[in-house]
DNA sequence: CTGCGTGCAAAGTATTTGCAAACCG
DNA sequence: CGGTTTGCAAATACTTTGCACGCAG
């Protein structure tokens, strides 16, 4: 079961392990797909009777703090979070999400550093950091 | 004047050439970082005596649309905008922000269109369009 | 039991809208 | 002139905070 690893994450990171918290990263791992705070707490509130938007927007912030969730931005001028694979949690990663049903897939293996480099020689910067984000179409909705 | 070159744009898109929006324009041109709308409007406000907030954020938008200006996610959770180089404004490229200072500079030649492809294999995305988004630390910030 | 986590209410902040007046072309 | 653009006020999101209670470890 896939919520394990999040659990062990949580736990190295100083964080307990709620109800809650389960059940935002269980949403997203049926979901497979970003979301906005306000529609993860419209799930949530299906299965708890009692949860406040102000938690959710606390746990999604602190699970993108440590990996497990990461914020993209969407089409609308929002933030959208969606699920980090356990695996590759730590390791630096980039996003795919798909313009037409919004699934999340990730990218491995980011290919870029060499390009860094050259990015570096014409600007004069020091790249400190970079974040990719892409958008296209997933299998499914190409057809 | 570089300005010439933005007012063409602005025609080309059926929008009118305004004390306002020059005055926008010319705000970035002068400064070279990004800046928040809020920075934008204290800014304006002391060339121009009426301006008000929304005026800002409508330009804002709207010279984004057109590809004048950019619209970056900074380090607080708001959006910054920043000046895309006339010149290169229809062509795809990206840009690097520097954590100090928060200077702006483009990155033409993103050369990233090989990797695209693998990316697309790997995922089974239809790669539509991807946006970079660099920090690092500018050749005045790094000493 | 101890401190982190949560619910609730309330406050902040960023951004947008509606409409009349002003202005560009 | 005719349709944009703007100012102002007000509304609307979205997100955060404070605090008392509750629960995980």
């Amino acid at each position: 079961m896939a919520l394990k690893r999040y659990r062990k994450s949580l736990k190295k990171n100083g964080l307990k392990i709620t109800p809650k918290r389960e059940g935002i990263i269980g949403f997203f791992l049926k979901k497979g797909y970003y979301a906005t705070p306000e529609e993860v707490w419209k799930n949530l509130k299906t299965s708890f009777k009692k949860i406040g938007l102000p938690t959710v927007y606390r746990n999604l912030k602190q699970l993108s703090k440590i990996g497990i969730l990461t914020r993209l931005e969407g089409k609308e001028d929002r933030f959208y979070y969606g699920l980090c694979q356990a695996e590759k949690s730590e390791e630096h990663h980039h996003h795919i999400v798909c313009l037409k049903c919004q699934k999340v897939s990730e990218v491995e293996d980011c290919r870029f550093e060499d390009s860094l480099e050259k990015i570096e020689v014409k600007t004069g910067f020091k790249v400190v950091n970079h974040s990719l984000q892409l958008q296209g179409l997933c299998q499914q909705c190409q057809k």
